[in-house]
DNA sequence: CGCGTTTGACCCGCGC
DNA sequence: GCGCGGGTCAAACGCG
């Protein structure tokens, strides 16, 4: 039990788009799965209790010439994993694999995962200046399952009238006690 | 022509 | 030390 599990219905727009136009959240079925992230300070202790209960650990400092010059140089240094600190990962049951949640994201990477049949892609957020990343897998044992984990805290304020899907998960945070 | 995707290579951590 | 698995880079490509 080293990672709670919420489940949580959310009011959805649509019932149920068919795959093909992804405008708004297209939560087809709002089930969610919010697992818990790890706050500073909220858990001291078990600060080592991370989302990936699957996923690979967060690699806090990458030194080296490989990306010392990249477009974040302290970015990847360990004072400042502030940006990690905020994590979600959540699952939806959708038939599209991109929800739109207001932003505007770029494909950077897509790997096949052991465990699942499907391939993990990577993302990371278009505005300037802002870093957060997130990764959408497929579940293989659910397929219409989508498991996407958001990774940092954008700073700037969404592109579309659409909800931030991090203001709603931080306020299902509050909801919950945990 | 600008922006986003694709895709293979590269890097790194970790387990054996 | 080596191989594997996962994350990222970046050039090429595609589409509006």
């Amino acid at each position: 039990m080293l990672m709670e599990k919420y489940q949580i219905f959310l009011p959805v727009s649509e019932p149920s788009s068919p795959s093909g136009s992804p405008l708004s959240l297209n939560m087809a079925n709002p089930l969610i799965y919010f697992h818990g992230e790890n706050e500073n300070g909220v858990r001291p202790g078990s600060r080592a209790q991370h989302v990936d209960a699957k996923h690979s650990a967060p690699q806090t400092s990458r030194v080296s010439n490989y990306s010392e010059n990249k477009a974040e140089p302290g970015m990847r240094g360990g004072e400042n994993n502030e940006f990690r600190k905020h994590k979600y990962a959540f699952q939806t049951r959708s038939q599209v694999d991109i929800l739109d949640d207001g932003y505007r994201w770029r494909k950077y990477g897509q790997k096949i995962v052991k465990n699942s049949k499907f391939p993990r892609s990577y993302y990371r957020c278009t505005s300037n200046g802002c870093n957060v990343k997130k990764q959408v897998q497929r579940n293989s044992k659910d397929e219409e399952i989508v498991v996407t984990t958001y990774e940092g805290k954008h700073t700037h304020p969404t592109e579309s009238c659409t909800e931030n899907i991090e203001d709603i998960l931080r306020q299902m945070q509050t909801y919950t006690p945990f």
